[in-house]
DNA sequence: TTGAAAGCGGTACCAC
DNA sequence: GTGGTACCGCTTTCAA
């Protein structure tokens, strides 16, 4: 950007051509003919070219780039970085930048040029979300979301928590384990994944007349506190499976159960939800992978859609987690 | 962006003004009276003035946003999330957008608009960062990259893995553990942090006449990985301390050993690297917090700096991780 | 202290 | 098929 690099004038000039034969070579409407066409392409390839963005942006009211908004509550979890690569990469399928919405800006600095904002898992009354909702785009959310008012809300995509939650169940009493506790984080509101999963395994238990035996501890927590809730879980007998709620606790929850059934002698089956294939290890007898990369493309080729029709109403889609064994 | 919003020419024409006088109220350079400026701020708030970045960019010359780039392969480790977001807030102190750069946009699509780039942990040989050699951009990297030939590295930002592993191992041994291991992922390129982790590691016992006990397992290992490579410290009776290069690896490590070491009476002080607070636990007798948000931070201002002038030289800085109990 | 005017590099719409 | 020209909204320079 420094440095003035070739613009369409250059080539126009150097061509022999005008401005208007140039530019329309270059994105190959059909308007001019096949011979000049090369020609311009050839030129524009030795020396160089590249479209001014931001010129592009001013003449026709885009910002050819989109937002994403992650809360700082769940950043840390390993969840969210392939999702936002996920996003990242089916941006620039469009030659979309996606741009990564932290804080809002200070006093009146110029907002954040996007044509459009993802927000995944916002927690209620979040100020970074109140704050979007300003902004003249349209917004997709990846999980529900209270905040946000329906007319501006344009999309929604989401993990069918609560009924994948009864096939992951299912599976696992086919499998042999018939009486599976759910460990969960604390949970937060009422749209949350993790209360989704608490549903969701609750009325399984309901349809199956078992007693449910839920857990729960905090999202990042001590060794301590993961030995305080296995030890919980053991202590009801009849437990024969586990399904942790998140993949960063399960990979360590797995090797405590591994010691303490080992000296018991006691055989519990265990299902994760994955959130980073990448992690997953072969301690499970199923898991339900999220596709987190897959979720944040099809949450921004949702958007994309959006952007270019904006619906009349909020249009719901769902993403697929897929089982695992 | 799509519905026209309030421009500097519609708060000139409401208040009686011109362009200029408006645009040098609102950007505060001591040109207008101190009256009118109050005036035009008002205005501004009231009908919710936001600068057209695209307007500014093309005038300006520059993006109004910096790229990232995080490769592939080391994406999923927990480290990088908050290095990402540490750079996003940095970014937007300055009013800079981050853009997430992925794989490179196909055939002759515009390039990302930056006004600089941040590369971190490349391997050799990444293609990525031999497009972004060619974007006339200052680039920055977080860690040392042979790719980038000099005159394009505006800047170096690293940790000084070799040195601080000395000094990690020496509070180990101050509290009492005096023959420690590392445990490593296997070794990558010469520059990698895993590398210059075990380098610190073999010069420290090298210093101290001790023999050294590295141990490497895969950067994403199963339980089975796992329990292998602990057997296998264990194996040497005289071992009484482990070092841990990485956390993701850590958290688990640190749940097998407790119960190994129980079974045997066998006590071993644990140390590991820090990636993210949140995951961190109080199992380690010591870590080395790498404070990557800190980091991220750091790497954007330091970009910052190049942007603003152009350094003549590669500029290097460390980035102080910090040690934690 | 303020205003007028000339761009920045594209795109859109009009003529030829 | 091609060229001319008026913008997009802002910054910059020069003049008043």
């Amino acid at each position: 950007m420094n440095r003035r690099s070739v613009t369409i004038v250059d080539l126009a000039e150097s061509l022999g051509l005008s401005k208007t034969t140039v530019a329309d070579a270059l994105k190959g409407s059909g308007r001019v003919a096949e011979s000049t066409r090369r020609r311009v392409l050839e030129a524009a390839g030795e020396r160089g070219y590249m479209a001014n963005r931001a010129a592009q942006q001013l003449r026709t009211r885009s910002a050819g780039a989109i937002g994403l908004y992650i809360p700082p509550k769940v950043r840390s979890m390993s969840f969210y970085m392939p999702f936002a690569l996920g996003v990242a990469d089916e941006a620039s399928h469009h030659a979309w930048d996606l741009t990564l919405l932290t804080r809002w800006p200070r006093n009146g600095k110029p907002a954040n040029q996007v044509d459009g904002v993802i927000v995944i898992d916002a927690l209620p009354g979040d100020p970074v979300v109140k704050r979007l909702i300003d902004l003249p785009v349209p917004i997709v959310t990846a999980g529900r979301s209270t905040d946000i008012p329906p007319d501006r809300l344009a999309a929604v995509i989401e993990i069918e928590y609560e009924r994948m939650c009864g096939v992951v169940l299912d599976r696992l009493e086919a499998l042999g384990a018939g009486r599976p506790a759910l460990v969960s984080p604390v949970a937060g509101d009422d749209l949350s994944w993790s209360r989704q999963l608490q549903r969701g395994y609750q009325s399984w238990c309901d349809r199956q007349r078992k007693p449910s035996h839920l857990v729960t501890m905090p999202t990042f927590p001590t060794t301590d506190d993961l030995a305080t809730a296995m030890a919980k879980v053991l202590a009801v007998q009849e437990i024969d499976a586990i399904l942790f709620a998140w993949q960063d606790i399960a990979t360590r929850a797995a090797i405590q159960l591994d010691h303490l059934c080992s000296t018991t002698g006691r055989s519990v089956s265990l299902a994760t939800i994955v959130s980073s294939m990448d992690h997953f290890n072969n301690a499970y007898l199923t898991a339900l992978d999220l596709r987190p990369h897959l979720f944040g493309q099809s949450a921004a080729r949702l958007l994309r859609e959006v952007v270019v029709e904006p619906p009349n109403r909020t249009i719901h889609r769902l993403h697929e987690a897929k089982l695992v064994e």
